[in-house]
DNA sequence: CGAATTTGACCAGCGC
DNA sequence: GCGCTGGTCAAATTCG
């Protein structure tokens, strides 16, 4: 399956709308997830790294950087600022056993294009061992020089634009692209997409349709802090409607917003026009709404209901509802379910751990972990 | 009524 | 220079 894929992209050298065939089939077509399976890590931290790049996301994702998006699934990040680049692989391992042929293996492929340059990123969790391929020179992005194709090793090398000149893009600013599953059926909403919040707040300025894809592309800049300038741009892959391709633009110029900021951005995240809100929708709203509610406890009811709402117009042959759905936590969880997560409130920086850190996270971060990665909390739940 | 979304218009970068 | 395309603005609309 992904060996497919990825021969795909090696011949296939198209544009945007080509990033992460094989990240995306990791999601819901071919997702199994069992609540006992053990999802482990590489032995050694799968984090590439820019020379420059601080344990920090820069560009402020709570999310992304630690692992995944709320779904748990992104293939990784890119920056692209002249010849940065940087994969922040998931920590997940996505043991796929509706894989027989890849035998485990998980993709990381990304392209993005950078002014008329594309660049391609693949990548191997399990082998560590990140390949890359596209028309052009190759840039090693562990300090080395611009200097031709290298051995890589276990040295991530990106291809990156022939010179200077090259570089030049429509707006050089530095980007960071995220895909993730996305969680509607484009059928259901052709003009609004369910994306998958993150602790940020986010507010949509524009929407454009996209040459070459049937699907637009929202822009968002950030609500939680005026002056802000990090935006994002949200659009589905054109090859494959199950994958969200996140982009995100400058950094954020403020703290981490509170959980209820965060949340308050997200609150109209999905309108709907015609008639009433669905019911998981409504219980959403008010869930966020009790006064002693736990924020956290707040922001992953959220998106699991997000998650529900989302397939919910899926047919129920959809296998991505039918995986999804049995991760889904029951209406009536046990109080308990989040109680480790209150005492994450105080700090909810606590929750954010850098690449690194989670790679080296023992027992006292697992449960922090376990509360940001919904994927995490459905197999909790389910194994309760 | 405030805040968020929608959507057409406008602007700027880029290729020819 | 011109047209295409992507990104942003802002008025209108919608929603809680």
């Amino acid at each position: 399956m992904y060996d497919y894929l990825w021969k795909r992209m090696e011949n296939d050298h198209g544009d945007l709308g080509d990033i992460v065939r094989a990240g995306g089939r990791i999601g819901p077509r071919n997702m199994e997830i069992e609540p006992a399976v053990e999802r482990e890590l590489p032995t050694e931290p799968v984090a590439f790294r820019t020379r420059t790049e601080s344990p920090t996301d820069s560009f402020g994702h709570p999310l992304v950087d630690l692992r995944d998006s709320l779904l748990g699934r992104n293939t990784g990040t890119e920056f692209l600022d002249g010849a940065e680049a940087m994969l922040a692989p998931s920590k997940m391992a996505m043991e796929s056993s509706s894989d027989p042929g890849g035998g485990g293996r998980f993709i990381l492929a990304q392209k993005v294009l950078s002014g008329k340059q594309e660049v391609e990123i693949s990548c191997s969790i399990f082998s560590s061992k990140p390949s890359l391929s596209s028309p052009g020179e190759m840039l090693q992005l562990s300090g080395g020089s611009t200097a031709g194709p290298m051995d890589h090793g276990d040295d991530v090398q990106i291809w990156s634009p022939r010179s200077s000149q090259e570089i030049k893009r429509r707006k050089s600013q530095a980007k960071k692209v995220v895909c993730v599953p996305a969680p509607v059926a484009p059928s259901s909403r052709p003009s609004s997409e369910a994306v998958p919040s993150d602790l940020w707040a986010w507010r949509k300025y524009g929407q454009k349709p996209i040459k070459g894809s049937p699907y637009p592309r929202g822009y968002y800049r950030c609500s939680s802090s005026k002056g802000c300038s990090a935006r994002k741009q949200v659009e589905r892959s054109r090859t494959d409607p199950n994958i969200l391709v996140i982009t995100y633009t400058s950094e954020h110029n403020h703290p981490w917003p509170t959980q209820r900021n965060a949340l308050a951005g997200t609150a109209r995240s999905h309108p709907s026009k015609n008639g009433p809100k669905c019911s998981s929708d409504q219980g959403v709203l008010k869930s966020r709404t009790a006064p002693k509610e736990d924020p956290m406890e707040r922001l992953v009811k959220h998106e699991v209901a997000e998650m529900e709402k989302a397939i919910e117009p899926a047919a129920e042959d959809d296998e991505f509802h039918q995986s999804h759905t049995r991760m889904l936590p029951e209406e009536d969880q046990p109080d308990d379910f989040f109680e480790d997560l209150s005492e994450l409130e105080t700090d909810p920086l606590s929750l954010i751990f850098s690449s690194e850190g989670f790679m080296e996270s023992k027992p006292d971060e697992e449960r922090a972990n376990k509360a940001l990665d919904p994927f995490s909390t459905f197999d909790w739940a389910g194994s309760s």
